[in-house]
DNA sequence: TTAGGGTTAG
């Protein structure tokens, strides 16, 4: 009782030759006794106790072709979803093969399920060659297909086949519409996915999970966050990947606070975490800089008795790091169960960050060392750190280095390249940095040697590049607020007063001065001047008092970081209440002595806040952590990590 | 037979 497929001769020999190639584990001709029946359900059930063995099981179509067992559906559809599995794209190729040699050849079932199992192995070249050979396609046909260019990043692809179907008059479903809906979400306008919606309404789908997920994905990976938040309270029933998608939205938008009470909600709503929404919390927590909590948060991975797979781990040390806490990102890093170059890559930022560059560069030595391929982040990474701790010698070697692991530098590297020469107050080896790479300089490279003029004090080369960079924005706050600073610091304030009348007659705005501080498990906000604090007084008495305890010490207070006030003493008062210096108050005022203070600014630290806190850390003795858009400073013992350097 | 969510820098 053979049923084997019809081959034509030249056909099994083809079949035949990749089967032996790929599987050379054939059977003796001896096996075909005369229970052969016996046999085929026998290697039957085999193959499917072995869908997890590593091998894709290709031996059975031996014994289709040499007539032992019976091809059926279930049998190739296995063979399919372990080369999936797997990734095994060989192998489908052959089973591929074997099909088209046999009764199952025309059949429309299973060419869908070969296309997506070509696209499931990452080949849209095989799925798309055989989407031009069919001479039938259904719905399912281009959904896998577009399902396959959505997913192997080539969303134009994607998007493009979309029409081209409807124009067919095939109607999408909700398979359809979720991966055109996640192709929707790349580009620069959410204009392809609105239309999309409106589809989603026509066909009645909005209130599906699965649609309706990707749908506020698409309209959060936009920052459409009021949309996203629409389709989330229209869904009939949520699921923990609605939640995650409006999590990661608000968490890709900075916008911490939201994405934790979100996490919170989920939470409370009976939803269990994966490893996307620690992912994104983590994320969230990071953009934050809130360390207390991200440890119960983490503490929350721990009870789950989540591992530290890749993302989550990752994100996890960069939380850490970004809050304040290298030590911790460090025991998370031993901890990790793989550690990628993207793990390497946050603990090297941490270090920069902190201001231990020579750490930085030796974790990258290290990195190296053990063979973990660099990424451009990595040299990135590594260049800034050597920026911030003045190692010019090692962020030229590390520029050089790029090029033996075949990485063209890009602008964020020249950029950091002359921020490294600049300030190490090679303004004029900068310049030529400058003149000789490859690229047109950008407003941020002359940036990058505005902010190096202004700390060396070099007028003309800074009014130079002040220039430059109003070519390019003539409304952009920051290079006039540094060149103002810069003609302040060095007491030119009749130059510094013409650029605060530009800034004016331009409507320039100079974004306001905000920080936070963290105590126990609130987060409080100052701006300068701050007049609608209920505790003002109480904050602006503390102040004063550790004022004139530093002044005692040493510390000068430099009034040309007061930019808008022509009177001496005027100016000396409001540098007296800098968003940072009332949060500093404010924290010393209901923390308990000895308790590390965080501040978080949302620009530059100003220079003489720097000057104060680093007084201020000696007479409180307190430890204080300012983070600012830059970077970390650790003021400690009248000392900062970034010792003056940033 | 076809579907949606997560990391590092600037």
């Amino acid at each position: 009782m053979l049923k084997c497929s019809t081959f034509s001769s030249n056909k099994a020999y083809i079949v035949r030759y990749f089967i032996t190639f790929a599987a050379p584990a054939t059977f003796p001709d001896s096996d075909f006794s005369d229970d052969t029946q016996d046999l085929v359900i026998q290697d039957k059930d085999i193959l499917r106790k072995s869908h997890h063995d590593s091998g894709t099981g290709l031996h059975v179509l031996d014994l289709i072709h040499r007539g032992s067992l019976e091809p059926d559906r279930s049998l190739y559809n296995t063979l399919f979803k372990k080369c999936t599995l797997l990734k095994k794209l060989d192998e489908a190729r052959i089973v591929h093969a074997h099909i088209n040699a046999s009764l199952f050849k025309d059949d429309l079932v299973m060419q869908n399920t070969i296309l997506n199992t070509y696209c499931k192995c990452g080949s849209l070249d095989d799925a798309h060659k055989l989407f031009e050979e069919m001479p039938v396609k259904d719905m399912v046909t281009w959904t896998a297909l577009i399902t396959g260019y959505s997913q192997n990043d080539q969303p134009l692809n994607a998007l493009v086949l979309f029409p081209q179907m409807l124009r067919l008059g095939l109607k999408p479903n909700q398979f359809t519409l979720s991966s055109v809906l996640k192709a929707s979400g790349t580009g620069t306008s959410d204009r392809y996915g609105r239309q999309v919606h409106a589809f989603c309404f026509k066909y009645g789908y909005v209130w599906n999970v699965y649609v309706g997920s990707s749908l506020l994905d698409m309209y959060a990976r936009f920052g459409r966050m009021d949309d996203a938040w629409s389709v989330f309270d229209t869904l009939e029933s949520k699921n923990e990947v609605s939640w995650n998608a409006l999590i990661a939205g608000h968490a890709r938008k900075g916008e911490g606070e939201h994405a934790l009470k979100m996490f919170s909600g989920m939470l409370r709503q009976g939803f269990e975490p994966t490893h996307f929404t620690y992912s994104s919390v983590f994320t969230a927590l990071a953009s934050m800089g809130s360390l207390e909590q991200g440890k119960w948060v983490h503490a929350h991975v721990i009870k789950s008795g989540g591992k530290l797979v890749a993302y989550v781990g990752n994100t996890l040390l960069d939380m850490y790091a970004k809050s304040g806490s290298i030590d911790d990102a460090r025991k998370v890093f031993n901890r990790l169960e793989r550690r990628d170059v993207v793990s390497w890559n946050s603990m090297i930022t941490g270090y920069a960050q902190h201001g231990l560059g020579k750490e930085a560069v030796r974790w990258f030595a290290e990195m190296l060392r053990i063979r973990i391929v660099p990424n451009e982040i990595t040299f990135l990474c590594v260049l800034t750190a050597c920026s911030h701790a003045g190692l010019l010698d090692e962020g030229q070697k590390c520029l050089e280095l790029m090029k033996k692991y075949s990485i063209e530098p890009q602008e964020a590297h020249y950029v950091t390249m002359v921020d490294l020469l600049g300030r190490a107050g090679r303004l004029d080896q900068a310049m030529k940095f400058i003149i000789k790479m490859p690229i047109e300089p950008t407003a941020a490279v002359w940036g990058a040697l505005l902010g190096a003029c202004r700390m060396h004090k070099n007028m003309d080369l800074g009014t130079y590049a002040a220039e430059r960079i109003f070519e390019f924005d003539p409304h952009d706050s920051g290079p006039h607020v540094l060149l103002a600073n810069m003609y302040a610091s060095a007491g030119r304030l009749s130059d510094a007063a013409k650029v605060r009348k530009m800034m004016k007659e331009s409507r320039v705005k100079k974004e306001p001065a905000c920080s936070w501080v963290e105590t126990k498990n609130a987060i409080h906000m100052f701006v300068a001047n701050d007049d609608a604090h209920p505790q003002r007084e109480e904050i602006r008495k503390v102040w004063d008092e550790i004022c004139g305890k530093i002044k005692e010490i040493g510390y000068i207070p430099d009034s040309s970081h007061v930019l808008f006030y022509a009177d001496q003493q005027e100016r000396e008062a409001k540098l007296q209440l800098h968003s940072e210096k009332l949060a500093l108050a404010f924290a010393l005022m209901t923390t308990p002595p000895g308790f590390t203070i965080r501040i978080k600014k949302n620009i530059r630290v100003c220079g003489d806040c720097h000057s104060a806190f680093k007084f201020a850390s000696k007479v409180v003795v307190r430890e204080i952590i300012v983070r600012d858009t830059n970077r970390y400073h650790h003021f400690r013992d009248g000392f900062c990590s970034c010792g003056d350097y940033w």
